[in-house]
DNA sequence: TATTGTTATACTCTATAACTATA
DNA sequence: TATAGTTATAGAGTATAACAATA
């Protein structure tokens, strides 16, 4: 059994390392930085939001979070348009030029998920996928708090 | 067919993210950076090795790959030594204070895993994940290539 | 000649902190 | 008072290029 744990655990750290590396491939072949792509695959992701929000996601603080917005508006990645209600928030969206990065950077994707499993798995490959990227992201949480306890301590 | 297609490129994006994520959490535990940490990955995974292939395996420049292996031996994470036959080279190995990191970061992965799917099928997770990790490596080097291809026309 | 690694310089990106506007 | 975003400054990390040592 923790022989088994001890290679699933060096399987999902080979595949970060690899979505790291293939990261810095799609920013190599757009002309955009990592973080931009970050932001891009952020937005579509989880949608649009609020500068704080993406820059919560991202771990930037609020300065970097207004130059990193700067710079995909300059590119004309992504544009800044206001909170319906909420006067002192701005939100941002992906516009046609970042959504083609998306569907660009989704095929490369797809190429690694090429015959990995039969297509009758292929659903249930996702939402394995998708529960692994939940539980990991509330492990991050769960320590990034644990942190700021101590931090108060 | 092409909707669960995109369904699944969805959560091998998120995947991804979420290991971004866990990145900078492991680099905020750990008092060290996110180059840092990569390296420490992987050189778990892919074993020792000299800087130049350290280097190519991070994205790294030569300059770069030597002020990285100057703070991990400063941060005492890993040590340079000798190669046996080629003088030229210097390789680098995790110290046992590297393998300590990678043993609590690698609990923080396990927690990811836990439960998503029964014990039974856990090592056929791995081997899955795993062969995306591999697949999404060589799309990497095949754009790559690419892209020195129309570097040089 | 080609490869590995080091050094010096300039640049990009980010954190910090002080600030404005709005809730 | 608290929150969202901007700006200015300083610092960390990287690329580039020139270099030394070895193959």
């Amino acid at each position: 059994m923790a022989e088994i744990d001890q290679t699933a655990i060096r399987s999902l750290r080979s595949l970060i390392l690899a979505g790291e590396r293939y990261r810095q491939t799609v920013a190599e072949q757009t002309g955009l930085g990592i973080t931009e792509t970050q932001a891009i695959s952020s937005l579509i992701t989880y949608g649009d939001r609020g500068q704080h929000e993406l820059a919560v996601d991202l771990g930037l603080s609020s300065g970097a979070s207004t130059a990193l917005v700067d710079r995909l508006e300059r590119q004309g990645i992504a544009e800044r348009y206001p909170h319906p209600t909420d006067r002192r928030r701005t939100l941002v969206r992906l516009t046609e030029q970042g959504l083609d990065v998306v569907r660009r950077s989704g095929d490369w994707l797809a190429a690694a998920l090429r015959d990995v499993v039969p297509p009758s798995e292929m659903g249930r490959l996702a939402e394995t996928l998708t529960t692994i990227a939940e539980q990991l992201n509330q492990e991050s949480s769960r320590l990034a708090a644990k942190e700021d306890v101590s931090r108060e301590a």
